[in-house]
RNA sequence: GCCCUGGUAGCUUAAUGGACAGAGCAACGGCCUUCUAAGCCGCAGGUUGCAGGUUCGAAUCCUGUCCAGGGCGCCA
């Protein structure tokens, strides 16, 4: 059963439910089973607009309960009688039945002015759901302090906050996750290497993150030349594990260092998050919770000749290996990531305790892992288990399919990536609008080059693998942010030369073109989709939608001229525009990208 | 060995089990005294990896197989 939001039926809900009702009348009177599923779709030909459904399954329904009948022919019997009984319902143009499928046409004179109103009367609220009244977590980002931030750790961010935005314009309540890797053997690592060669150092004011990932690179190089150094590195170790304060101490300074980048990087990114987690907070309570599942009996305590693990598929009783062996604490009694996501899911709930989900944005390759930290947590007794979610998404790799590496010197760094793309935003800019002010020429660069970093990181399957490659990232034209900014700066520049106020009400609508009519449909299906992006976690739905919209509109601005047109039909090109311009700003907003007014 | 993803036009990719598999890039040919050409139009380009099966109907579901990537008790 598709669920009634699907493809932004949401706003002719009452005339969908008075045709159902027309239909279940047809179906009685002619002894026609009911069906158990029943489905609305969108009249898939372009630039014609309404809702169809088929009645394939009515006509199998029949045949399964013993008629001899062609389905496609009964099919196609059944669509006439359907049509025919139903006439031709109030605010419909057309009725058809044709290879099975029952079309109903939309009038186009008053659903176009009821979209157009609705969009501008609930202006950057459209789209949006009413509030659910339910509260979930999303986790994202994720960064190790004391590394680089590059290209393959963006997906995560930004793929986390625009299901985020999707969420709270669905009508969730959202709490915004970050869980920061701030301590583990590379932290160390570093402490190490800059204890040895760059004592009482300070950070560079720029690009500290930069700097971080080149001593991090630095202490593995050295590390490599001489692994009897990893000695040095383990003594490190333990004092921090003992809490010796110099080493606490510069441990927290040097944190501190990172996370004052990660900010930075975040506030340019515009991505937000209200709460922070970190891996060292997680760890004590981590080990106290290994400790309960020993006691418990859930986990088996080897140690000292092994470590303590819980044998999932063992305690589930299953045959088949599926969830196999969890290690949960190092036989020296350190703590691994499992010790300290089990205590993290355990403290993200004593604080919300309402969350209906709990979302993880993390790399497909820690798939098994959550599993496991799930089940064990399930095992262990909390309802609130099954409330966790993994959202896993592939890597982003280079061409040829190679994995960037710190260690390679393979990393496409962020830093770099922005400044770039903002360098070559700042060209075109120059050339299409050289009276521009600076400042506006600037804004405008880093806006275009935000867009186009962003998209591509939502635009395909969660599950697919992204390629990275500065020829794509840089090109700003055909499908990609540019062009959607683009067509809300055409929209706006229309509207600005108007000499009056836009026309609010009743404009009078004529016999619209093809591209007006695909231009409305794709604007009434921004609420389902928006639901239905939010049920799926898939931004691309989002982003499909936001780039079909800003072609409708550039075909629309061809074929339809605005301010030349008659005085009738220009009123109402304006509302559409306007109505327009708003629609893309809302999906641009959806994916965190800025809509300018100029470019 | 077991498990998970992916395989669609030269490249990047879209498509709720349904109406002719839809775009972008690249190539080629057109369109700026007309609301910004970061645009538009045209032309091509596909036995949806392969083989079976389920179904009225399969890119989509199932089985097998090939290719690529990933995961599998003390990495994160």
């Amino acid at each position: 059963m598709l669920p009634l939001f699907t493809f932004g039926l949401v706003m002719f809900e009452t005339e969908k439910k008075r045709i159902e009702e027309r239909i279940q009348e047809t179906f009685l009177q002619n002894e026609i089973p009911i069906p158990e599923d029943w489905g609305w779709a969108p009249i898939p030909f372009a630039g014609e607009w309404g809702i169809s459904t088929s009645f394939f399954k009515v006509a199998a329904q029949e045949a399964r309960a013993g008629k001899q009948i062609n389905i496609g022919q009964r099919a196609q019997e059944i669509a006439a009688l359907v049509a025919n009984h139903l006439g031709l319902p109030e605010g419909f143009s057309r009725v058809e039945a044709v290879k099975a499928y029952m079309n109903l046409y939309f009038s186009s004179a008053e659903y176009s002015r009821r979209v157009v109103d609705t969009v501008l009367t609930e202006q950057d609220q459209f789209g949006n759901g009413v509030s659910k009244g339910e509260r979930v977590m999303v986790e994202y980002s994720q960064p190790n302090t004391h590394k680089a931030f590059h290209v393959g750790h963006l997906r995560s961010a930004i793929l986390g906050d625009v299901v985020c935005r999707i969420l709270e314009a669905a009508g969730y309540n959202v709490v915004r996750a970050n869980y920061y890797g701030d301590i583990g053997l590379h932290v160390i690592r570093w402490l190490w290497n800059y204890m040895r060669h760059h004592m009482d150092e300070p950070p560079p004011d720029r690009d500290v993150t930069r700097w971080m990932g080149d001593l991090y690179a630095e202490a593995t190089r050295r590390l490599e030349e001489d692994p009897d150094l990893e000695a040095e590195v383990r003594t490190i170790y333990t004092r921090w594990d003992q809490d010796d304060p110099e080493v606490v101490a510069l441990w927290e300074k040097t944190r501190q260092w990172s996370l004052r980048g990660f900010d930075d990087m975040y506030a340019v990114l515009d991505i937000p998050f209200e709460r922070l987690y970190s891996n060292s907070e997680a760890e004590k309570p981590g080990k106290k919770f290994v400790q309960e599942l020993i006691e418990k009996g859930i986990a088996l305590d080897e140690r000292p000749n092994g470590p303590v693990i819980v044998k999932i598929d063992e305690q589930l009783g299953l045959k088949k290996e599926k969830y196999r062996v969890l290690v949960i604490l190092r036989s020296d009694g350190t703590a691994l990531y499992a010790t300290e996501d089990l205590a993290l899911a355990k403290i993200k709930f004593s604080e919300y305790p309402d969350l209906v989900k709990s979302v993880y944005v993390v790399d497909v390759r820690q798939s098994l892992h959550f599993q496991q930290v799930f089940k064990t947590l399930e095992l262990a007794g909390y309802d609130w288990a099954t409330r966790c979610v993994h959202l896993p998404y592939e890597i982003v790799n280079l061409p040829g399919n190679v994995t960037m590496a710190s260690r390679e010197g393979t990393v496409v760094l962020l830093e770099d990536l922005i400044r770039e793309a903002t360098a070559r935003a700042r060209e075109i800019v120059e050339q299409k609008n050289p009276s521009l002010s600076e400042a506006d020429k600037n804004t405008i660069a880093r806006q275009v080059a935000l867009g186009a970093i962003k998209y591509p990181m939502v635009a395909r399957e969660n599950t697919k693998v992204a390629t990275f490659d500065w020829e794509t990232a840089l090109d700003f034209e055909g499908q990609a942010a540019p062009y959607i900014q683009y067509a809300h700066v055409r929209a706006n520049s229309i509207l600005r030369k108007l000499e009056h106020a836009l026309p609010v009400v009743n404009a009078p609508v004529y016999e619209l073109s093809p591209a007006e009519v695909e231009l409305i449909d794709l604007i009434s299906r921004i609420p389902g989709e928006i639901q239905r992006a939010a049920a799926e976690y898939k931004t691309l739905h989002i982003t499909n939608l936001a780039y079909q919209t800003a072609k409708a509109f550039s075909d629309f601005y061809n074929q339809c001229p605005v301010l030349s047109a008659e005085e009738d039909i220009r009123t109402f090109r304006l509302q559409l525009v306007a109505a327009t311009r708003q629609a893309l700003a809302n999906l641009l907003a959806l994916l965190g990208i800025s809509a300018p007014e100029v470019m």
